[in-house]
DNA sequence: TATTGTTATACTCTATAACTATA
DNA sequence: TATAGTTATAGAGTATAACAATA
């Protein structure tokens, strides 16, 4: 709140304000998500195993950042739902190659559209010419930031969690 | 991922940008409040009670979205810490007025700097201008989200707890 | 001996509800 | 009886470490 004076407004950051609508654009995410009884870290796993078809868990981690033994736990989650299965390797009988299954691909294409209203409902204060220059300077501090392209920060442990101000 | 293809880049929406960097830098602004031992949501209490001094634990619950009860506890570390003191209102003598002390108010401009510092990090990848034109398209977004000017969601309690994709 | 996946445990965070003291 | 603040409890989420099977 540096900026603060007594009790006005006052400029907000930008650092501040992507944290903000940050913050509420992924809850009102989740909250659309729920119609199809999938949490944003499920979507995001779907979507990763559909770029890397074939991958096994421990990749799967390591790309995501979350612990091998969260994953588990969301994956029998996945598979009990028939959303993805768990094949076994040919050589390497330690390890599983995980699949989407047909509806897993259906759900992810349902991801899609929510997605889509989503942005919509996100972007709807600005015009199509601004959600693109919006979408340049965001990106732009993306790769700055050296964040990895559809991996959210969500998934990964940090020495402490926290949100607020 | 709605508009992945097969295997590439795919254009990533808006609202996933905001959602991803946001959680980054949130979490960085709080790795740099650690070298105050504080919090994000203990510094976004301190600013609220520099705004609206001498207002009730209630009031201040109501203003963040937070539960009561949750507020009790940070506020008790808070007083420890001799950054705020509890006051006991003249006529009602249920009710506490929240103030700062000397340490407090120092406490944050201290965190003023760190924001500071931390705008300018976030912000690497862009010039003034460019700055300038983002708080701007992100305030129009803010405003029009009716999100409450310096108030972070992650003090509110939401139904279902919900970050990545 | 190292690695993949799993299970078990402990810890943190926070919502809920019960409680007290004032009004 | 209603309200401000507090305390207590229970539940969710998740990091850590120990474990079994395989290489």
């Amino acid at each position: 709140m540096s900026e603060a004076r007594s009790s006005q407004p006052a400029r907000l950051g930008v650092h501040f304000l992507i944290a903000q609508i940050g913050a509420h654009a992924a809850a009102k995410f989740a909250e659309r998500l729920e119609t199809l009884h999938l949490t944003p870290p499920q979507g995001g796993i779907l979507g990763m195993i559909n770029r890397k078809d074939g991958l096994s868990q421990q990749t799967l981690a390591d790309l995501l950042g979350m612990f091998p033994s969260r994953l588990v736990l969301m994956l029998d989650e996945l598979q009990a739902s028939g959303l993805i299965e768990r094949r076994t390797h040919t050589t390497d009988r330690r390890t599983y190659a995980l699949h989407l299954t047909a509806n897993g691909k259906k759900a992810l294409q349902a991801i899609g559209r929510i997605a889509r209203q989503h942005e919509e409902a996100v972007c709807a204060a600005l015009n199509e010419n601004e959600r693109q220059i919006l979408a340049s300077l965001l990106s732009r501090i993306a790769e700055e930031q050296q964040l990895r392209p559809g991996v959210h920060p969500g998934y990964r442990r940090l020495e402490k969690r926290g949100e607020g101000q």
